[in-house]
DNA sequence: CTTACTTTGTGAATGATTTCACAAAGTACG
DNA sequence: CGTACTTTGTGAAATCATTCACAAAGTAAG
């Protein structure tokens, strides 16, 4: 429910882009292939921002979502691993949307990840995790180790006071259950895909 | 629940690595944080795979769910555009699983994608997408293009005869309904976990 | 073969999410 | 001001997913 927040957050924002002021839910809805109910719902949970018989203003819109999700704060983020994804996730401009500031990057190679990055991220050894971020406030990190030392590596920062992990590594991490974790995992997509596209075949066929 | 079967798979196949023979339902379910009814149900779902009071056999079970996922055949995959993220997929070993082969790269500048890519996939000039694709079978696309040109080039796959997209793309592409597409979205996770991280904070001071 | 366990497969119960449908509250305009 | 129209916010209904709980079917061991 709050990833469709972002969604709207997002939209709203090209909204206010194209220079359109008023939108009504069932547009809103429309543009990313939802129930216009469902749009009134998310957004009616958290207060009253429409006009019956009008819509939503979309800069006031925007704000209150904003609000809601907190993007109108800074949030601090480091990066653990940077091979071949943690390299594409520094450079890769729009992961890091306003309000994300990447703090730094570790991993066991610093010398060899600084020279594939073209980002100015500094990145230090993962032995300096600790000591590094000692002191400064680390909101969420971006885990994108090997899988072998993906669990023991989440220890330490949940031992740093990380808040949040967002996790790359095709594996459940265990986590205290006040830490917030949320996977990305290309290659089950990619599997689940593939069944579809099976039964299409077969589909064809019969 | 169909991602949920390509977890068993990975968790098997870890199992198989392990020399473990038999496994049951909540052993399955404790590794990747499921209740055990719910692993029964999934594999139910198919056939009749277990043993009352004994399990499953881990080679056994393994073989049944590739079969189901279709991971058993040739799946064949191309990439459209080649930048920052879409050189990330390429290189990142573990976005292919076995099964799944990478067969070329498309992008507007394919010269420069080439030199930035490691790996041994030809890179070839997004205008020649239908030249090359001619008369190959293409399974699946994986989309990885700037917003402004998503819709675009999405509808010259679907008319290329591409069967499913995996779009890294931020944003909702519109597909005829026998098109399968899975969207995969970092910054909407990230922006997600900034909503919990903040109420956490919150929930400390109060 | 029999008894004591174990673990599956699955209806029924519960819980969560989505959609429907409509009163209430607004707009727009003569 | 009043009438016709639009769109919100939201209970109630419908749908979908998860969990419970237990009979049925097996194992293991004497």
């Amino acid at each position: 429910m709050i990833k469709r927040l972002s969604l709207y957050s997002r939209i709203l924002q090209s909204f206010e882009f194209q220079g359109i002021e008023k939108i009504s839910s069932a547009e809103v809805a429309r543009r990313l292939g939802l129930n216009s109910a469902q749009v009134r719902k998310d957004l009616a949970c958290f207060g009253q921002f429409g006009i019956p018989g009008f819509g939503y203003h979309v800069n006031d819109l925007r704000k209150q979502v904003r609000g809601i999700l907190k993007t109108d704060r800074e949030m601090r983020v480091i990066l653990v691993g940077v091979g071949n994804l943690g390299t594409a996730l520094l450079s890769y401009r729009g992961f890091l949307k306003q309000g994300f500031t990447m703090l730094f990057g570790f991993d066991v190679n610093p010398r060899s990840a600084e020279g594939r990055t073209r980002s100015n991220v500094p990145i230090y050894d993962i032995r300096d995790l600790e000591s590094k971020i000692e002191g400064q406030r680390i909101d969420i990190a971006v885990l994108a180790v090997p899988v072998e030392v993906a669990q023991e590596v989440t220890n330490r920062l949940v031992k740093c006071g990380v808040l949040a992990i967002l996790n790359f590594v095709p594996m459940r991490i265990e986590v205290p259950a006040h830490i917030q974790v949320r996977y990305v995992d290309f290659s089950l997509e990619l599997e689940s895909l593939a069944y579809y596209v099976q039964d299409r075949e077969k589909a064809k066929r019969e």
